[in-house]
RNA sequence: GGUCCAGUAGUUCAGUUGGUUAGAACGCUAGCCUGUCACGCUAGAGGUCGACGGUUCGAGUCCGUUCUGGAUCGCCA
């Protein structure tokens, strides 16, 4: 049984005393991070979310004090009442070294069983449990900090949004299904029976009429859903911030979008943002970086090596360009001695996991080489790898040939782990760049057709716009991607306003027009009344918390998050749901086919 | 759906070629201790080795299945 605070006002937080309080009587109010008992004398670390200061029991100053602090054990939850006074025993690994609290009087609020987890920064309790008793987890100052930047950084981008004119306008939780993109998550209707809504993957469509309707600068900092796999940086459930203009075009939404970075990264992090931000088209980040949200800290750029192996007798070489592949390597300058073929060896299995079936390798040291493909280069053709990457003694480059994007792929994740091998990222280094001229479609193998890769209501280039019938796949969009460090961290587009160019678009993605009236009809109709042009953007505010706070986990920076599963391991959400629920939504549930054994 | 990694005390881990009663550190409990801050000293409690099955005279260790968590490919307009 705790003992009530009966008006006791706590009158500072323990991480703020500093010299300039001794001689003051406080009332700190927080848990026990540790007791020292000397017998004594009994020393107490008090925390709270600002940090830690010493208490000290002392029968000299309290009896009672003392007597009850014998008793007090890790994180009880404490109220003391005492004076500030310079510490005989100065301790400078602590903001609050020099002083201590001597205690007049102790109120246990609140015992504690003995944690399943220490709360303490190094500690490196499994995870499952962590999440498991995920409230005692975010005691950790370390992890209060990431959700404390997290507000920052939601606040600054309020501030900016507010200064700007932008109007912040909710948009529902509960609406329809989208047929394109990710699975949703669907919520039955008890008073509509057998029918759903669908909780939004993004507010696109509301904000787009947003716009129609005149609000003319929207902003909205919202929960977003995707019924998908989760990952190191993806969450079922995540946060946008998420935006939209009226009047503009790509250079408009990109400039004011520079200036809120520019505004969120220094107050958040003191960090200077050098803008303009860097730009790639999304052909050249590919063709350069092997990716479309390339990590430009380091080079490793990739060459084709096409020209070269043309007359190639090495068969693997050879069969990648006949099936009009490619052949392109990267250059890992000065370091080819941190690898040896084990290493390589070792790199060739990572990029297996990409579609590769093997690594080319030459290193090179003084007129000599090594390679696994030697017997298969001749002098001109060395000649033309060391011209073609500036090659130099001590460097390694390797080499991929297979189909286009297989190598793209392989190699762009290769560079990057040969980076992160290499212990070179440096997580302080921040490296925007805009990702531009997206194709407005991808071709989908398995249905057959040509699907938006942004939205079915991302605008074409204006000189591309009659490609949409005659050259689909060459088609550019007015979309940008902002990356950071090799995240993409907000994407977005100047959309169609054009009903016109609309159907087009829809007649390019092989909807007939019932089909996109049923899909669409209220989109398309408000169309019709007058749309300004516009376009937006949207970030993901957890990637940006975790670049920003140098994490490499989104669950860290996600207060209550999901397992890679889906699963809450706190609350054990999702759960079954009671028959009751579901009579009343007149849902039945199919018995899930166990595997045969 | 695929591939890979991990699971031993409350926690983090060690555990050799399959061999006696499964260890350490921290934490926890009790006692002593007036300047500690990784407090110290003494004593003690604490284990279904994730689960199930198999091989074996014998399994934490080998094999199979499965559960849990993580990384990743596919997926994520």
């Amino acid at each position: 049984m705790g003992e009530a605070l009966n008006g006791l006002k706590r009158s500072h937080y323990s991480g703020d005393l500093r010299e300039t309080h001794i001689g003051e009587t406080v009332t700190l109010m927080g848990w026990v991070q540790k007791r020292r008992n000397l017998g004594g004398l009994i020393f107490v670390d008090l925390r709270d979310r600002s940090g830690i200061c010493q208490i000290v029991f002392d029968t000299a100053v309290s009896e009672e004090a003392f007597t009850k602090a014998n008793g007090v054990r890790n994180e009880y939850v404490l109220a003391v009442t005492g004076k500030v006074v310079k510490r005989e025993s100065v301790n400078n690994n602590m903001p609050t070294g020099e002083i201590e609290v001597f205690a007049d009087s102790l109120k246990i609020l609140c015992e504690s069983e003995v944690p399943p987890i220490h709360i303490d920064d190094n500690d490196e309790a499994n995870e499952r449990l962590r999440l498991k008793y995920r409230y005692l987890d975010l005691r950790k100052p370390k992890m209060q900090n990431y959700l404390f930047t997290r507000h920052r950084i939601a606040s600054a981008a309020r501030r900016f949004f507010d200064e700007q004119g932008f109007v912040d306008v909710e948009t529902p939780m509960l609406t329809k299904p989208t047929p394109e993109g990710a699975r949703d998550y669907l919520v039955p209707s008890r008073v509509n029976l057998n029918k759903f809504y669908a909780l939004p993957q993004s507010p696109q469509l509301f904000k787009q009429l947003l716009m129609v309707s005149g609000f003319d600068r929207y902003y909205q900092i919202t929960k977003c859903f995707r019924d998908e796999d989760l990952r190191a940086d993806r969450q079922p459930e995540f946060t946008q911030i998420d935006v939209e203009m009226s009047f503009v075009d790509e250079e408009d939404v990109r400039a004011i979008n520079e200036d809120l970075l520019k505004y969120i990264f220094k107050e958040v992090a003191d960090i200077d943002v050098q803008i303009p931000l860097m730009k790639l088209s999304y052909q050249d980040a590919m063709t350069r970086y092997g990716s479309d949200k390339p990590d430009v800290r380091f080079g490793f750029e990739l060459k084709s090596l096409n020209h070269i192996f043309a007359a190639t007798e090495f068969k693997v070489f050879s069969d990648a360009l006949e099936s009009k592949g490619d052949i392109r390597g990267i250059n890992i300058n000065g370091y080819a001695d941190k690898f040896s073929r084990k290493d390589i060896d070792k790199l060739q299995e990572y990029i297996k996991g990409y579609g590769a079936k093997g690594l080319a390798w030459i290193k090179f040291a003084g007129n000599e080489i090594q390679s696994s493909i030697t017997k298969f280069l001749d002098e001109s053709s060395i000649s033309e790898i060391k011209r073609i990457f500036d090659a130099k003694d001590g460097d390694l480059v390797l080499i991929v040939a297979d189909k286009a994007n297989v190598v793209f792929d392989a190699l762009g994740a290769l560079r990057c782990e040969v980076a992160k091998q290499l212990g070179i990222l440096d997580p302080k280094d921040y490296k925007f760049l805009w990702v531009t001229d997206f194709p407005l479609f991808e071709y989908d193998e398995e249905d057959n057709r040509y699907v938006a890769k942004h939205h079915p209501f991302t605008s074409p280039k204006d000189e591309d716009v009659d490609m949409l019938e005659s050259d689909p796949a060459n088609c550019r969009a007015k979309a940008y991607d902002i990356v950071l460090n090799g995240y993409e961290i907000g994407g977005g587009s100047i959309r169609i306003h054009n009903s016109a160019v609309q159907e087009r678009m829809f007649k390019a993605l092989g909807f007939t027009e019932e089909e996109a009236n049923e899909k669409f009809g209220f989109f398309i109709d408000a169309f019709k009344y007058g749309a300004p042009p516009h376009g937006g953007i949207a970030y993901g505010l957890d990637r940006v918390t975790m670049l920003i706070t140098g994490t490499d986990n989104i669950r860290d920076v996600i207060a209550f998050p999901k397992t890679q599963d889906a699963k809450c391991l706190m609350t054990n959400a999702p759960s079954v749901a009671e028959q009751k629920q579901l009579s009343e939504l007149y849902l039945e549930l199919t018995p899930v086919e166990k595997k045969e054994i």
